[in-house]
DNA sequence: GTTTTGACGGAGA
DNA sequence: TTCTCCGCCAAAA
C-alpha cells in the first residue's frame, strides 16, 4: 500500500474538527483511499495519534469494541449519541476533497 | 503461491 | 426501521 495514501487518510482524520464526525466512506473519499476498509485498517494500525473517535460507520454507529470509548470521547466534544447511534445529519463533517483530482485525459 | 479476515458500504429482505 | 449478504483492498497466516 502506498505510504501516501496512509498519510492522506491520517490527514483527513486530523482535519475533522471537534464536535463533528465523519464516516469511513467520507474519509476514504477525501483521502482517495481505494476502499473504506483501508481507512479502518489504517486507523487500527496507525491511528493511535489520530482522533479516530470522530470516524464512524455510514449508518452513524461505531465498531462494537470501540463504541463505549467513541461515545464517551464524542460526548466530551458535544456530540451526543442516541442509543449508541449518532445523528450524522447533525454532526456530519462537511468533507471537502483535496484539489488533487485525477487528471483529465485530454 | 492461495485463503481468510477486517475499526466498511450499499442493496435487498 | 433493522438484519443479512456480497463486494471491496490489503495484510497476515
Amino acid at each position: 500500500m502506498d505510504e501516501e495514501t496512509i498519510e492522506r487518510v491520517r490527514t483527513a482524520v486530523q482535519s475533522i474538527p471537534p464536535g463533528q464526525v465523519a464516516t469511513y466512506g467520507d474519509v476514504a473519499d477525501v483521502s482517495r483511499a481505494p476502499s473504506p476498509r483501508l481507512v479502518g485498517r489504517v486507523l487500527s494500525e496507525d491511528g493511535h495519534d489520530l482522533p479516530w473517535h470522530r470516524v464512524l460507520r455510514a449508518n452513524g454507529t461505531c465498531a462494537p469494541h470501540l463504541a463505549r470509548e467513541q461515545l464517551e470521547l464524542l460526548r466530551a466534544e458535544g456530540v451526543l449519541a442516541d442509543d449508541g447511534k449518532i445523528n450524522l445529519r447533525q454532526y456530519r463533517w462537511a468533507a471537502v476533497p483535496p484539489p488533487e483530482e485525477p487528471p483529465s485525459l485530454f
